[in-house]
DNA sequence: ATTAATTTTTAGGCATACCAAAAATAATAA
DNA sequence: TTATTATTTTTGGTATGCCTAAAAATTAAT
């Protein structure tokens, strides 16, 4: 059984994973799938069943190695097509999450093989976040939070953890795309608040903003 | 409610009621949709309660005029997403029904806008069947099935009705494609099968075939 | 006009995927 | 450690969309 709902779940369960080590709570299921965690408790009984997680009751749930198989299937559809979406048919990076999260869901590999061939095989997508190989091979980065770095250093900005369309047009508004370079101006010690300069302007950015900005140091 | 289940319906009555005149029987949706004869009943009953049908028991089905509307649309996006996976995605029109059927169901109307016009906004469909605009507007055509063709005329082939991979595929062999000019040489009396000329080769047209290839005059 | 065949509808069920409310567990604070 | 809060699970329902079997209605054949 893999329908548009068991890949979801599982697609969320990744994502919510942090390096797949990590246990995932129902309530973050329940959260980002804005479902009751009823349900959800229902939806994962089902997937161990299933054994696509390994899913301990009051404890956590994890993906099986089938899981995860399935879950970087859905994640590389979802990138590619954001991808595509952007770069091929003229979509700003604040508009394509939703529509990917419909078109991840069709099951035809040869298609997304193709638009992948036809990107050269693109292993970042539009809010830098990596694309699996159609093995489910994925590379590795050595990218930071924004609200990690260092007052007087120089970076580049690789991503986004917050796809929301609100946040993005706030990152286009100051320039804040992928690939600007920033320099950090200062930190403010009482509340970690950035002030940064970005195309010769400062840019004030809220601890809140600094967590979902991806960073690499230049 | 516009789910993927309420939009299979209208599209299907629309495509099984030749210019929207004709009344659709029960047991014809029920085939088309490979659905339970008893399912469909059930299901017209609540199509006509969202408005979207008049169906009057025991006797057939027809869209209303907001049924029409969404068929279009509907019919639009699945014939747009077959040309363009043909035209710009190298796909072979036996391949593509399968995959629209999926890509149809996708909520984006800017997407296909796009789609479209990447195409130049394409008239007719790889099987020859027309397009709806964005308005919902249709090319008229004065396209007859070869089965209605005369002895030693002239034709082009514009279109298939049958869209399995079977059907194309052979056609494909006996260079039956879109554009294609053919001669009729002989139409057998006795059980009306055909032979013509395409690319200089004679090829025997079952009555079966000739009712779902479509051709003009020329 | 009957009979026979086909189509449609009704009736009773089933699986999926969700919910709200209450009970049980676990985590946190006092 | 106990009390409070938060999370998770259980229980009992709902809506959708499908099914089979049997009854009713329609259509076709004799
Ligand atoms: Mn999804
Ligand atoms: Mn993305
Ligand atoms: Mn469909
Ligand atoms: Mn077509």
């Amino acid at each position: 059984m893999r329908t548009e709902t068991v890949e979801n779940y599982l697609k969320t369960i990744y994502n919510l994973s942090a390096d797949n080590t990590a246990v995932v709570a129902n309530q973050q299921l329940a959260d980002k799938l804005d479902i009751n965690p009823a349900s959800v408790t229902e939806a994962l009984r089902k997937l161990h069943e299933l054994k696509y997680v390994i899913y301990e009751k009051s404890y956590g749930t994890r993906l099986t190695t089938a899981g995860v198989k399935m879950a970087l299937n859905i994640v590389r559809r979802h990138r590619i097509w954001e991808t595509y979406l952007v770069k091929e048919l003229g979509f700003g990076w604040d508009e394509v999450h939703v529509i990917a999260e419909e078109l991840e869901h069709v099951k035809n590999d040869k298609l997304i093989n193709k638009l992948a061939e036809i990107l050269g095989n693109p292993v970042f997508d539009p809010h830098g976040d990596p694309i699996p190989d159609a093995k489910g091979k994925i590379q590795k980065s050595n990218f930071i939070k924004l609200s990690e770095a260092k007052s007087k250093n120089n970076y580049k900005v690789m991503g986004v953890t917050d796809h929301s369309t609100a946040f993005l047009k706030y990152l286009d508004k100051h320039h804040l795309v992928i690939g600007a370079g920033v320099t950090i101006k200062t930190i403010e010690e009482y509340d970690n608040s950035i002030v940064l300069i970005c195309q010769k302007k400062e840019v004030n950015i809220s601890p809140k903003a600094a967590e979902c900005i991806i960073v690499q140091t230049i």
